[in-house]
DNA sequence: ACAAAGTGTTACACTTACCGTAACAATTAT
DNA sequence: ATAATTGTTACGGTAAGTGTAACACTTTGT
């Protein structure tokens, strides 16, 4: 899965634990957002070390919010499911010459690229799960 | 090789061409940046198709810049390069669920993702491989 | 105590994508 | 003719991604 798709699929399953407002456990989820369980889990298991969804195990175990859908945004969400920067860009720094031009041209690129991931962490800590859920309904 | 990827070797293999300002073969352009003269062929008649870099055949063939370094821009070098939007952001559209949450999630994302592609392509359009070339002389 | 229902994680076969290189037709100057 | 060059295709090898199953561990109900 892309970054984008990871994200816009946890959103999915975020989204759905909001609205129905009581544990749900993986199958359920995964029925809902159209992904297998056991990868749903693995994406819910990143969730929860970041504090955003709390999980139990057990006959009524299940996922649920650990956190109001206005105190989770998706900068958060992003971070806990991909340990690389947002929608990583990269230069090829193999083979770099000795005249130092290329490392010049990487450095310009890293830079520019830096300056497109504070943008796009900016927008996305702006959006909050709530602002989402409430489009949808 | 990544989308960013590319462009960054493109940009590298078009600034050779400008600071040498004569015909370069795809051997000696590929030494410079580093990578395989046959995958440099292919990123170069690419360009070509843009009409931003010239080709010709021949013992005294090689490619040369079609247009002045201040009349290229990286937008156009991207768009050459890559047939996709800049810097694709996608999401999961498969086993899309009848009660439309999904579906309105993946259109509240595919918005997201084109703020930020406009805002990439604005910030690529404002650079121009002049003033790369000016960064790194 | 024991069974049932969960999560969290690992493993694995399968497919897909990617990479680097080679090869070759077409083209052009000598 | 010959040599050098582009443009494109092909291909074997390797890496990465996918979907599923499996299983240890935890928790609840009986």
């Amino acid at each position: 899965m892309s970054s984008s798709t990871k994200l816009s699929t946890s959103v999915k399953a975020l989204s759905y634990l909001a609205i129905e407002d009581k544990p749900k456990n993986s199958t359920e989820i995964a029925a809902s957002v159209g992904i297998n369980a056991s990868k749903l889990r693995k994406l819910l298991s990143m969730l929860g070390k970041a504090g955003i969804v709390k999980s139990d195990s057990g006959m009524l175990g299940g996922f649920s919010l650990a956190k109001k859908p206005n105190q989770i945004h998706l900068q958060e969400i992003y971070c806990a499911i991909e340990d690389r920067k947002a929608f990583y860009l990269n230069v090829n720094d193999t083979n770099l010459k000795q005249n130092g031009a290329s490392e010049k041209i990487n450095n310009i690129f890293l830079n520019l690229f830096s300056e497109i991931q504070v943008e796009i962490e900016n927008k996305m800590t702006s959006i909050t799960l709530k602002s989402i859920i409430d489009k949808i309904i």
